[in-house]
DNA sequence: TCGATTTATGATAACGTTTCCAAAGATAGC
DNA sequence: GCTATCTTTGGAAACGTTATCATAAATCGA
């Protein structure tokens, strides 16, 4: 950094220093076959000493893209959306592509600006979760999205691709679950209804009772965006309330540890007390207090999905239909959930009448 | 994604559209105190009208810039570096910038793929955590960097600006804290000794011992790379050794999460049978099992700080000084730690035998 | 060895901007 | 109304590539 950094070498730099015209230099680079054995060692010769590579910025100019594709993603310090990312790179890497990462903290400007910022020249392709759907300026910059796009765990009534996990489904099976162990006052923290994920995991949860001819305890849904502090408000309501739940279902990581939070803080012991489910794997589901009951998606194959369905349509272009792909989720059982005590008791008393 | 997306319009369509030059267009975007109002007003409607934005890739090509820093990363799904990434996104972005992100999940190939990409007009500047400051192709690549640059956390015999924790002090006064509680059998599971906040936190471990004129457990000492793994192999010998520790210090977050599951494997209390120590704020921390105690650093400024020094770099070309800041840490008691039960045992022994 | 073919190379025009310079137009002073 | 000055514009040359096309060189068959 003490030295003066020299300017890079250009294409027209070797040309001369090789006695060769740019054209040769350039074949030498991206059609070695066509150059002559002799010239082509000379002239990679003179690339090395020159230090020469090709300008990217000339190159994307030149060849009308610009290998980059474009991630953004509401929260990149919630893992799962980094794994999301992970996967999607690793698979676009190995096609020579890097990835611009915009994290919009769920912000409609944000999410707006960063839509437009890549739409003239920056990427090839954008993968992305918008949280603002129904913001009028994202909508009015992805209907004109003039870039090959896919939407992660989003569905918008646009004619863009997407993959999403089958929440509703999880969340049904989860729930199922739970009554059939006994549980009749479920409660739930999830996401608003606003995003997919929130409305698909109430649809799955309420489900699972309706199937069951059972009642659906609309008092214990809560559908707030997320984020731990939703969840530490959610849960502590729910669980403070007059006829409190059985089991706490948590419909996302962050909601999670605001849910723990107040778990702890109301001294309850899982699962003799509550039983938890959440959804995805995180280091704090595995461990605390014990490994929990959990709602599990295949982030990485989300992620590289959402990177083969960018590439196939970068390759077929704007006329190929469009895809929507939707992935299971798998429940695993944890040592999070036991039959409740009330119902035990409730039982109980039943029979004591009975008797 | 039904109809053929239309190329975009150049400023050749909307100078002809509006009956100018070129370079009228041009200044009507970029200097528009230069154009006549009237002629202002025409051209803007027509840029509006024909929804004209200039070409980044042109643009950049001529600007001689790209406006796109590089972050170069180990892992991006550790929520600790992504908040290094979204402190200096915020700054970054105020500026004009958008954001690189290469995961490269330690792997020297990688990381010397990464800056070598990144150095032929792809960004202005690169922001970077190597963990292969010794490999030979990494080492390369640093010293012949064309563009400024930003360690994060690592030190380098280049000179590269950088910013980095006081590792060693902030470990040297939590090792303080248990000696002063009565510990002597402490141990410590870390980074490696090859990158920097490894052997910084060993030698603040040792410090503390040494400044008390005490003997340094270097049977307890652990340095293998980051990973959950690692952490769970080592406190496992740890734990299970023949004079096991009294205190467990976790130097690395996915450490801790495998030190805590061997932890809940030998089924020790903390912190009644053991206490634990660990570095920087995650979820787990937080809530398992209580709040632990925890050597806390300040990443938002590091982003931050990491994003002025290569701002200032850009702006102030190669001639500058190299600066080198050290941030410090912050010493956060929780509730897992108290005096070990052995000291007592041992203590009240003695006593016994001098009776 | 000579034309017919194939192969390798050079010259040049893009790609879409910005920026310089000169020319044209507007404005002001008298 | 005319020159001198200041503004506003147009034209054209970069920026560093790639790709097309024509020409030059090498190869081949007879």
């Amino acid at each position: 950094m003490t030295a003066a950094r020299q300017k890079p070498a250009t294409i027209r730099d070797v040309a001369r220093a090789a006695g060769v015209s740019v054209g040769t230099v350039s074949r030498t680079v991206n059609a070695p076959e066509t150059v002559r054995a002799a010239t082509l060692e000379r002239v990679r010769a003179t690339i090395a000493a020159l230090g020469f590579r090709p300008d990217a910025r000339a190159q994307s100019m030149r060849r009308r893209n610009t290998l980059t594709i474009g991630f953004i993603i509401n929260d990149i310090s919630n893992p799962l959306h980094a794994m999301l990312f992970k996967a999607a790179e690793i698979d676009l890497r190995e096609r020579g592509y890097s990835l611009h990462l915009v994290n919009t903290a769920g912000n409609a400007k944000r999410e707006a600006e960063a839509i437009e910022t890549m739409q003239h020249g920056r990427v090839d392709g954008i993968i992305m979760t918008i949280n603002n759907e129904q913001d009028r300026r994202c909508l009015d910059r992805l209907q004109s999205l003039r870039v090959p796009s896919v939407l992660l765990d989003r569905e918008i009534k646009l004619d863009i691709d997407a993959v999403f996990t089958d929440h509703a489904a999880g969340m049904e099976q989860a729930t199922d679950y739970l009554i059939g162990l006994g549980h009749r006052r479920i409660g739930i923290v999830t996401f608003g209804p606003e995003i997919l994920p929130g409305r698909e995991r109430i649809r799955g949860f309420e489900q699972a009772f309706l199937r069951r001819g059972l009642e659906v305890p609309h008092d214990l849904i809560r559908g707030h965006g997320p984020g731990a502090d939703f969840g530490f408000r959610d849960a502590s309501a729910l669980l403070q309330g007059p006829d409190p739940p059985t089991a706490l279902i948590a419909g996302g990581n962050q909601l999670l540890v605001g849910a723990l939070r107040a778990i702890q803080q109301e001294r309850l012991d899982i699962p003799a007390q509550l039983s938890v489910v959440t959804c995805d794997r995180t280091d704090l589901s595995a461990l605390y207090p014990g490994p929990l009951a959990v709602i599990v998606r295949d982030l990485d194959e989300m992620g590289r999905t959402a990177a083969q369905l960018l590439l196939e349509r970068i390759a077929g272009g704007a006329s190929m239909p469009v895809r929507r792909i939707r992935l299971p989720t798998t429940f695993v059982l944890g040592r999070s959930c036991a039959p409740p005590r009330a119902s035990v008791a409730t039982h109980a008393a039943e029979l004591t009448r009975l008797a």
